[in-house]
DNA sequence: GATAGTTATATGTATGTACATCTAAATTTG
DNA sequence: CAAATTTAGATGTACATACATATAACTATC
């Protein structure tokens, strides 16, 4: 549907202006979908975030700013979502011994198991999630990356 | 910068799913952005949407449902957000006269003056805000429309 | 026209962001 | 090495989302 249809707006002014809005629109809109599936396992996106961030330097342990650094959200406040994450029993914390500043932290048995299943189901969903295919995301990607460049 | 510099992270196991990433991370850059300016207002971006929403119907009222489906966010919680226009004089509420389970919403005068100095400013940091083109807009523009066509 | 169903809005709770402040520990500097 | 500075993380507050539930008012149905 048309973004204008979306929003039950007339028009934009440009068609840099509407770029704006329709990238906030679409973001919230993928994000929405994901939420949905991540319910399921009683995990929000930024939960997941963190727990994907983890898996890849499982076994390692990960302090919280190298986590922070790794989120797609860059205002998230992570030591609130591992309070979460450590609550549900799927992460542990400690203070590192080289640094004792640091909080360091990796996943449980349990945590990294439901991280397979949300994983699989999301990498199953994402196939059909959204109608692009690979040459158009190639381009859509190189697009993005360059909006950044300034 | 690319995303996997952003991210700190290897590769994405495809383009789509690097899409999936890039639009959420860049919504949030741009939204990030927004917050900056409009914060010398005192305004959030969701309170200036509600504002700019009222400004389109003005001097007509609004009722919550109305606002709420013109909204980039649709989760977003109206009652909550007109909450705080109201303590800050920027919006007046009143009960329906025509259908009594009906708010009706519009700005004041301050209302209108502070929207219209949030408005100017950021017409006037768009042009920079993103590096892109009219031409690329339209394509981007395109392409985000037909993503959510599943 | 009384009852049932629907709709508009408000509100409660958990989670998250945005941002400021605090504390402890490490690092730098004189 | 002592004092100053920086860094890592925790925590407080305001605002927002996500979602469930409550309430009042409207509409439909018998």
């Amino acid at each position: 549907m048309r973004l204008e249809e979306e929003l039950y707006t007339t028009k934009f002014t440009s068609e840099i202006q509407k770029v704006t809005v329709n990238l906030i629109f679409t973001s919230h809109w993928i994000q929405t979908k994901i939420n949905k599936y991540l319910k399921e396992f009683g995990l929000t996106t930024e939960q997941f975030n963190v727990m994907r961030i983890l898996k890849g330097k499982y076994p390692e342990k990960m302090c919280v700013k190298n986590i922070g650094m790794r989120m797609i959200e860059k205002n998230s406040n992570v030591p609130r979502i591992l309070d979460r994450l450590e609550k549900k029993g799927y992460i542990t914390r400690q203070q590192s011994n080289e640094d004792r500043r640091e909080t360091v932290t990796t996943l449980t048995e349990s945590g990294l198991s439901i991280l397979e299943k949300a994983s699989s189901l999301l990498l199953e969903k994402e196939i059909g999630m959204m109608n692009i295919n690979e040459t158009t995301a190639l381009e859509l990607n190189a697009i993005l990356e360059n909006i950044r460049n300034s």
